[in-house]
RNA sequence: GGCGCGUUCGUCUAGUGGUCUAGGACGCCGGCCUCUCACGCCGGUAACACGGGUUCGACUCCCGUACGCGCUACCA
C-alpha cells in the first residue's frame, strides 16, 4: 500500500444500505484498490434527530457481506480514527473557533422563526432563498453580550459576496457557480454538532482523503467546501460526483418503487457478486462487450474517466438475468448451500439431504433469485394434486389423457419401484398400447404429477416423487 | 422561481470529426432443442431530443430551445 490514494465511504446511519450507497461504496473501493490505495469507512452521524440505532452495525454487516473490504473504519481501527463523527466533536469545535478568529466564519443568533420569515419573503419575490447576512457584521460587544446571556447561536461560513467559484470535477469537468448565490452555510448547529459541510472537509483532510467520490447531490456544495479548504490552507482532494441511480420513471431511486435496500436483495437470494457486478455497470463501463466481471476484474478495469455523466435507471430485469447467470455458474455444492435456506424459508421439509439435493438440482436453472425456490419447488412438497391453472385442467379433460393415465396406472402397479429407466419403459409401452405419443402422451402425466403444464424434466420429477406418490397422484388425476 | 448538471434502442451502454447503412447486453418477438416451461443456441425488433452554427464532413465541437434530474434546511 505504497500509493497516497485514499478514498472514503461516508454514509449517515439513517437506515439500511441503499443500492445507490452500495454503488458509491463500491466505486470508492474499486478506485482505491485499482490504485493500490486505501479506503476508509466513516460514519456521518452528526444529525441526532435522524439517527437510527443499529444502522451503523447494519451498514458494516452489509458491506462485509458484499465484500467491500475497506481498510479502516469503526470496526477496523487504524491511524485516522475515530471514524464516528459524533466522537470527533472537539475537533470540529476547535476548527470552527479557528475560523471565527480568522474572520472566515461568524456567530449567528438569528432565530429559526426569523430565518423562516426571510425565506418566505424571498420565495414570494422569486429570489433565491439565502441567509441575509444579518449577523455578519455584529460588533464584538454585541457578540460577547449575546454569548454571555446564553443566546442560542450557530456558526456560519462567511462566503465571498461576489466573484465566482470554479472547480474541476473528475466526472463533470469544469463547474462554475456565482458566489453571490451561495449561502453562508451553517457550520456548527445550535446543538454544538457540526453540519456535513464542516465535518466532511475537516475529516477528509485529517484522514488524508485524496479523492472524494460521492453522489451528484453534493456537486453544488463543493464551492462551500473549497472555501473551507482555502480558509484552513489545506489542499482540497480531487472530486468525483457520481450520476444518480433512478427509478424506472427516471426519478431519484426510492423505496416507493420497489426494493432499494441491499439487505433486502440479499434476503431474496441475490448473490453479492451479482449485485456488485450489476451495480458497478450502472454508470460505468470498461468499454468492452463483457457483461460478467469478477470483483478482481472490476478492480483491474475501473477508472473514474469512464464513469458516465447521466443518471442510470435501476433495471431489475437485467439484475434478474445477471443473478441467474451467477446462480448457474455456481458449483453444485455452492448452489446447494446457497439455495437450501430458501427452501427452508418456504417452509419445506429438507431433512432428507439426498432428496433435497435432487430437488435443488431439478429447479435451479429456472431461478433468477433464491426466493423463487418457494414457487419452483412447491410441486415436490404437495401431498395432493391441485390443479391450479386452466391449461392444466384442459389437458386432463381430454379423452386421450384419461386413456394414457389409465394405462400408465396399470403398468405402474406391475412394478415394485420407479426409476428413470423403468419410467421410460412404461411410457414406451403406454405409447404402443394407446397409439398416443408426444405431447398428448407426456403432458397428461406431467399435469397429473405437478398440476401445471410446465416444470422440470419428467424423469427427474418421477424419481424424486417415488412410486407411491406417483400412483396416488395419477389416481387423483384420473378421477378428476 | 433561481442556480447547477445531464440528454445514443423501452432499459444499461459502446462510440472522443470520416471505420456508423451506429456495436454489445437486458427485455420483447421468432426459430432450434424438447413431453412442457426454463436453460442453451441462432435470428429479428428498436436509438444519436430538437434547432442553429463550426467543418470538405458531425452521434462526436460551439450556441440556443425543449425535456429530465439535482441543489436551493440548524438533513446528510
Amino acid at each position: 500500500m505504497s500509493s497516497n490514494i485514499c478514498t472514503r465511504f461516508a454514509p449517515s446511519p439513517t437506515g439500511f444500505l441503499h443500492v445507490g450507497g452500495l454503488r458509491t461504496a463500491l466505486y470508492n473501493y474499486l478506485f482505491a484498490r485499482n490504485h493500490a490505495g486505501k479506503m476508509i469507512l466513516r460514519i456521518e452521524d452528526t444529525d441526532r434527530a435522524r439517527f437510527v440505532p443499529g444502522a451503523t452495525e447494519s451498514l458494516i454487516r452489509t458491506l462485509r457481506v458484499m465484500g467491500i473490504d475497506y481498510d479502516e473504519g469503526p470496526d477496523k481501527p487504524g491511524s485516522s480514527g475515530p471514524y464516528l463523527q459524533s466522537e470527533r466533536t472537539d475537533i470540529y469545535q476547535q476548527h470552527a473557533e479557528q475560523l471565527i478568529n480568522q474572520g472566515d466564519a461568524y456567530y449567528c443568533f438569528c432565530t429559526p422563526e426569523r430565518l423562516e420569515q426571510i425565506r418566505k419573503q424571498q420565495e414570494s419575490s422569486n429570489q433565491q432563498p439565502k441567509y441575509d447576512g444579518y449577523c455578519r457584521n455584529l460588533t464584538t460587544s454585541e457578540i460577547s453580550h449575546n454569548l454571555e446571556s446564553g443566546k442560542p447561536y450557530v456558526i456560519r461560513l462567511k462566503m465571498p459576496l461576489q466573484g465566482e467559484s470554479r472547480f474541476t470535477d473528475l466526472i463533470r469537468e469544469e463547474v462554475v457557480v456565482q458566489n453571490e448565490l451561495i449561502d453562508d452555510q451553517i457550520l456548527i448547529k445550535s446543538d454544538g454538532f457540526p453540519t456535513y459541510h464542516l465535518a466532511n472537509v475537516i475529516d477528509d483532510h485529517l484522514m488524508g482523503i485524496s479523492h472524494v467520490i460521492r453522489g451528484e447531490e453534493w456537486l453544488l456544495s463543493v464551492p462551500k467546501h473549497l472555501r473551507l479548504y482555502q480558509a484552513f490552507e489545506w489542499k482540497p482532494p480531487a472530486m468525483a460526483h457520481l450520476p444518480l441511480l433512478l427509478n424506472p420513471d427516471k426519478s431519484k431511486l426510492s423505496k416507493r418503487q420497489g426494493d432499494v435496500a441491499v439487505e433486502e436483495f440479499l434476503e431474496k437470494g441475490y448473490l453479492p457478486e451479482a449485485l456488485n457486478n450489476f451495480v458497478a455497470l450502472l454508470g460505468w463501463n470498461p468499454g468492452d462487450n463483457q457483461e460478467i466481471y469478477t470483483l478482481p476484474q472490476l478492480i483491474e478495469k475501473f477508472s473514474l474517466e469512464r464513469v458516465n455523466k447521466s443518471g442510470a435507471v435501476f433495471d431489475i430485469q437485467k439484475l434478474n438475468w445477471l443473478n441467474g447467470q451467477y446462480l448457474r455458474q455456481l458449483t453444485p455444492q455452492d448452489r446447494g448451500k446457497f439455495l437450501l435456506p430458501h427452501l427452508v424459508k418456504a417452509g419445506f421439509d429438507t431433512t432428507d439431504h439426498a432428496r433435497t439435493e435432487k430437488i435443488i438440482d431439478a429447479v435451479y436453472k429456472r431461478l433468477s433469485f433464491g426466493a423463487q425456490m418457494g414457487t419452483e419447488a412447491v410441486i415436490f412438497y404437495s401431498d395432493n394434486l391441485v390443479i391450479s391453472e386452466e391449461q392444466a385442467r384442459m389437458v386432463l379433460v381430454k379423452p386421450t389423457s384419461k386413456q394414457v393415465l389409465a394405462h400408465f396406472l396399470k403398468k405402474l402397479d406391475s412394478v415394485n419401484e420407479v426409476n428413470v429407466d423403468i419410467f421410460r419403459n412404461i411410457m414406451k409401452e403406454v405409447q404402443q398400447e394407446t397409439g398416443i405419443s408426444k405431447e398428448d402422451l407426456w403432458m397428461p402425466i406431467r399435469v397429473a404429477l405437478t398440476g401445471v403444464t410446465h416444470g422440470p424434466d419428467l424423469p427427474v420429477v418421477i424419481e424424486i416423487f417415488g412410486k407411491e406418490k406417483i400412483s396416488r397422484f395419477v389416481s387423483q388425476a384420473l378421477a378428476f
